[in-house]
DNA sequence: GAAAATACCCGCCAGT
DNA sequence: GTACTGGCGGGTATTT
């Protein structure tokens, strides 16, 4: 998933989140939980969190709840970063209200983002034509056939494309909303919210792995969690699969269908995503050259490092340990 | 950036 | 008939 570049480190912090009648409050919360709490860990440059309201001053919540917004027309028009948590339903028309203010903000080059059935509201306006994105599987046909423009990444967690950002089901909003808190402040503070929150700072694969995939038999997703947390401590080392499939007493071929069942992903795959992020976490709070990271965490190579490390975020080694090294 | 060796991935299919 | 397993082989990705 590439960085960010729409947000220029926060410097303009307004994250408002829209609340509507209906309102889902598992999304919203979500994007109080981590643009709203106050971070003494992180100081005063945190963002500056509003709710904003464009259908009245009582709104009707999810859970019989009745909510009312603390932010004005004026903070949704100055903020950078504009939040729709969730969607009422996907057949519920979206307000002109809510369209014409989400152009608007586009316009000016704030940062939208949707989470779950929230892209409904993005695709009504338009910002998702033409534009990777994604939403909750169970949505996706429906949303697919309505807006045949948009390019559906079903396999994601979340998608982000030119200042236009997407998740899929409810919690893969929060895995959305740290990696805008990693774009914008660096994957140290990103990971500490995610301590906070008591999850992983970044969850890999898609949500092809929740789609009606029968659970693995729990010895099975035992011997394989063993060995995902074999790899992470030696990472250094080389695997392969025919010494990994040994070690749980599995043949090859069934090794790689149940890794891929249960991460979501090929072995490489997922071991390069581990490297990477270790990577990026050794770039933040070391010294080490870029060569001893390369062999500390198993790349090898300088240039493989490089190599890797680009294509997972976009930006050179060296240019994200500027941006974020303390 | 290119090339070669190696390992991986995954569709296919037969066996249980 | 169905589900699962494991081997094969061609295409692809990674590493050097």
């Amino acid at each position: 998933m590439p960085f960010s570049t729409s947000s220029k480190n926060a410097q303009n912090n307004t994250v408002v989140s829209i609340v509507y009648e209906n309102l889902c409050t598992f999304e919203f919360g979500i994007t109080h939980e981590i643009f709203g709490l106050k971070r003494p860990e992180v100081g005063a440059d945190w963002y500056r969190f509003k709710s904003v309201s464009l259908e009245g001053d009582k709104l009707a919540a999810a859970g019989g709840l009745t909510v009312s917004a603390n932010g004005t027309l004026t903070d949704l028009r100055r903020a950078n970063t504009i939040i729709v948590p969730g969607w009422r339903g996907a057949d519920e028309a979206v307000p002109k209200a809510f369209t014409d203010e989400l152009i608007r903000a586009r316009k000016r080059g704030a940062r939208i983002i949707s989470i779950c059935g929230g892209a409904f509201v993005l695709a009504a306006c338009g910002l998702l034509d033409g534009k990777r994105a994604t939403t909750h599987w169970r949505l996706a046909q429906q949303l697919q056939a309505r807006y045949p423009d948009i390019m559906l990444e079903l396999n994601q967690l979340y998608t982000e494309d030119d200042g236009i950002l997407t998740s899929a089901g409810s919690s893969a909003g929060i895995d959305l909303c740290l990696h805008v808190v990693r774009s914008d402040y660096g994957a140290s503070i990103a990971n500490s919210v995610a301590r906070r929150l008591v999850m992983h700072g970044h969850r890999l694969g898609g949500q092809a792995q929740y789609i009606e995939q029968p659970v693995p038999k729990i010895y099975e997703a035992d011997r394989l969690s063993w060995v995902l947390e074999h790899i992470r401590s030696t990472l250094g080392h080389t695997h392969h699969i025919s010494e990994l499939a040994k070690k749980v007493a599995m043949s090859e071929r069934t090794f790689q269908r149940r890794f891929r069942a249960l991460t979501g992903m090929p072995l490489l795959q997922w071991i390069l995503h581990e490297r990477i992020q270790r990577t990026s976490q050794l770039l933040e709070t070391s010294a080490s050259s870029l060569d001893e990271i390369a062999n500390t965490i198993g790349l090898g190579s300088e240039e493989n490092l490089r190599l890797h490390f680009r294509r997972q975020y976009g930006i050179s080694p060296k240019a994200f340990r500027d941006r974020f090294s303390k």
